[in-house]
DNA sequence: TTAGGGTTAG
């Protein structure tokens, strides 16, 4: 209580003032008692939290800061030491240096907390450079709420706190509260100067609000700072960011001591408005140019795709740093030469986050997701450190193969090693998650989300929608709409497949009109898409063959490949007939139009036209996409392919197999090989369809797993008929939960039955 | 003043 109660004194004595005259409302006083007392708490932590290494450096440097005052100090005796006002002096320098230096890096709330309270103790408030330090700490440890509810506990502010304050809200990516407070102050009645106006331009230009950028103009003349190249160059900038570089060009012309900054800015702002020639025209006249200008060109024609100027800018460079080769990748990313980037990858002097994460996403954004995990691999042993882009960039990869292990290893890397979880991340590991089956962990990722957007909510209704959760892909809807988070035009693909997956016709089509009524969101062909699917699905194959034919745009060949996919579960083989023909006019390479058609022909025994289909399919060279299963097991993804024979454990898993029909056929399983394509005897197609890359995928998970661990298996096409039924016995005989994702849904199955009910 | 990131119809 002695120690809380001198805090208490120190505290009083400072600006958080709890004394009657206080003008602060009753709440507010309340407010910072509680802040208060959260803050004595943390006082009484303080030698808890420091982690060891960072202790023994704060020991060491106090150590070696008193040892060399005491040593300049040594004609006196310890006790004049500490009694001398020098002392006292030299004492908060020890506190400064140590609270400034850690101040310098990323805080978690609780270090926050326990530094804050460290300044207050040591009187350290006093000092206004201490107090923006640690604003613009709670900035870099993505902390502004802490930060804020320091801010509101000040009385009457000053001016260099509400700069800190609205520049860690721009540095957050939060440029409407620096907007916020920035009007805030001006309401007080705060004098601005001119380091207030380069951040409050940075948030104008983020938000494109130009009306606001031009008040701030107007603003800048009056305060005399126009002519400061500073804010002359924040504002060139703020207008070409909203799209005027014609006034941005005003304001640069009229600057009469350009520095290169200013210069790279209106080049800049050239490019973001599209206008290439000026750029180039104005890095042609500078009179001095650094790296920042030839980088900037560089990118110019990288993005561009003009790879051989790109080039020979930077052969011409009189030197190069990091960002420069990464120019050069993103370019060869650009233009899809992968060779060359991997090429130009390689041979870079030096690499950084930024040079794995461009290769990474290259990857992942070209299919190709096992080269992209490998690489993801390279980098954890390099001496590069991933960051919240790298996992951005390495969850989709995971989602694709269905590979939850590593899914989830890198989600624990993300909390081990603090990397910013910030929307986008959160985004990726909710479709990850969902991706690879485990819906429930989706769900809490977005419930520990703190901030939700409309990508963030749009891909948990995806997810939930794909799982055949419609009634909880709506309560995100209900929770968008209560929050004001505007849907886009995928939040309606999500909604209208969630109807389409459990037959919701009338909700569906009530979401469907609800786009363009309430949201002004035109339908695309997506939607259009999605429609025909939930009617065909539905059974009203008519309606949607109606739909097709009025449709406001041509229907892409997948809204046909839609309706023939309803034709095939409604058996309707005549209009199959007639959209087959139109698809396969279309598409006439695309081998999943005879397949389905095939599959109509033979389910309604019409082996004559299925055998006629078969040749036209020879005869154009078409040849079937062979289906694909994956798994994974200790992290380690298997692809297996109909009849493969190529994995290690293929003996066993051609044994497990051949157990587990026999079992089945026990039980009454019946193959159905009206499903299988090919010309062959019976016999020889209940061999093909027994052995689907689907059923190899399962065997290998019943020998691999223990008896409680689902089995994961990610197909590439549709799952078919037989293996469904399939699946399904597995799931009651050998007491399995079985999930498959196809490339339309999830189906999982549990004690005979899927969570689809057979409607897919 | 210069480089990298999330959701979508069969």
């Amino acid at each position: 209580m002695v120690a809380v109660a001198g805090v208490v004194v120190v505290v009083v004595g400072d600006s958080f003032s709890l004394s009657p005259s206080s003008s602060s409302s009753a709440w507010q006083t309340r407010r910072k008692f509680l802040f208060l007392l959260d803050m004595l708490l943390a006082c009484r932590l303080f030698s808890l939290w420091l982690s060891p290494t960072t202790a023994s450096s704060f020991l060491s440097n106090r150590n070696r800061i008193e040892h060399q005052q005491q040593s300049s100090m040594s004609c006196l005796s310890p006790s004049t030491v500490f009694l001398s006002p020098i002392s006292s002096i030299s004492k908060v320098t020890i506190e400064e240096e140590w609270v400034s230096t850690s101040l310098k890096s990323p805080k978690t709330k609780n270090q926050l907390k326990t530094l804050h309270a460290h300044i207050i103790k040591t009187g350290l408030t006093r000092n206004d450079l201490v107090f923006g330090q640690l604003f613009l700490c709670c900035s870099i440890s993505n902390s502004m709420q802490y930060a804020r509810q320091i801010f509101d506990g000040i009385d009457d502010p000053k001016l260099f706190f509400y700069n800190a304050m609205i520049k860690g809200y721009s540095q957050n990516g939060a440029y409407d509260e620096a907007l916020q407070l920035y009007s805030l102050m001006r309401f007080r009645a705060i004098t601005c100067d001119s380091f207030t106006f380069p951040v409050v331009l940075r948030s104008v230009s983020s938000l494109g609000k130009v009306d606001v950028g031009k008040e701030l103009h107007g603003l800048v003349m009056k305060m005399g700072c126009g002519s400061r190249v500073i804010v002359q160059t924040s504002l060139i900038d703020m207008y070409c960011a909203c799209g005027l570089s014609n006034y941005g060009r005003y304001v640069f012309d009229a600057v009469s001591e350009k520095d290169v900054i200013c210069w790279n800015t209106m080049i800049s702002g050239y490019i973001k408005c599209g206008e290439y020639s000026s750029a180039q025209e104005l890095f042609d006249r500078m009179p001095v140019r650094n790296i920042s200008s030839w980088n900037t060109i560089v990118d110019m024609y990288c993005k561009r795709g003009k790879l051989e100027r790109a080039r020979s800018l930077f052969d011409e460079m009189p030197e190069r740093d990091v960002i420069s080769w990464n120019a050069l990748i993103s370019g060869y990313v650009k233009t899809g030469e992968s060779e060359a980037m991997r090429r130009v990858f390689d041979e870079m002097p030096q690499k950084n986050v930024v040079s794995w994460n461009v290769m990474i996403t290259c990857y992942v954004h070209n299919g190709h997701f096992m080269e992209a995990l490998e690489l993801f691999r390279m980098m954890l042993v390099s001496d590069v450190k991933p960051n919240e882009v790298t996992v951005v960039g390495v969850l989709p990869a995971c989602a694709h193969l269905g590979a939850l292990d590593l899914g989830q290893w890198v989600h624990a890397y993300i909390d081990r090693n603090r990397v910013k979880m910030d929307v986008y991340v959160n985004t990726a590991l909710i479709d990850m998650y969902g991706k690879c089956g485990s819906v429930e962990d989706a769900k809490r990722v977005f419930n520990n989300a703190v901030v939700r957007d409309t990508f963030l909510c749009s891909t948990m209704i995806e997810v939930l929608g794909t799982h055949g959760k419609a009634d909880e892909a709506f309560l995100i809807f209900d929770y968008m709409r209560r929050e004001g988070i505007k849907p886009n035009d995928v939040t309606f693909v999500g909604l209208l497949k969630a109807c389409s997956h459990v037959g919701l016709v009338d909700t569906g089509m009530k979401y469907f009109q609800m786009m363009n009524k309430e949201f002004k969101l035109m339908p695309k062909v997506e939607h259009y898409g999605c429609v025909v699917d939930l009617l065909g699905r539905a059974g009203h194959i008519e309606e949607a063959h109606e739909l097709i034919k009025n449709m406001p745009m041509d229907p892409h060949p997948i809204v046909w490949g839609t309706l023939l996919s309803a034709c095939r579960i409604h058996g309707n083989v005549k209009l199959a007939e007639e959209v087959a023909v139109r698809l396969i006019e279309l598409e006439p390479h695309s081998c999943g139009n005879y397949v389905l058609l095939s599959n109509i022909y033979s389910k309604a025994g019409r082996w004559t036209e299925a055998a006629k289909l078969r040749r036209k399919m020879k005869e154009k060279g078409v040849m079937k996409k062979p289906g694909c299963s994956s798994i994974e097991v200790n992290s380690v993804v298997s692809e297996f392919f109909a009849g493969d024979r190529t994995h290690p454990q293929c003996k066993a898993i051609y044994e497990t197999l051949d157990q587990i029909i026999a079992r089945l056929k026990a039980e009454g399983y019946t193959p159905c090989t009206s499903s299988v394509l090919h010309d062959v005897d019976v016999d020889e197609k209940e061999q093909v369809l027994l052995h689907h890359s689907e059923k190899l995928a399962v065997a290998f998970g019943l020998i691999s797993t223990d008896h409680k661990t689902p089995i994961r298996i990610v197909k590439n096409l549709r799952i078919c008929d037989d293996c469904h039924l399939f699946m399904k016995m597995i799931s009651t005989y050998y007491s399995r939960q079985i999930i498959v994702r196809d490339c339309s849904r999830f189906h999982h199955f549990t004690d005979g039955s899927c969570s689809c009910s057979d409607y897919w």
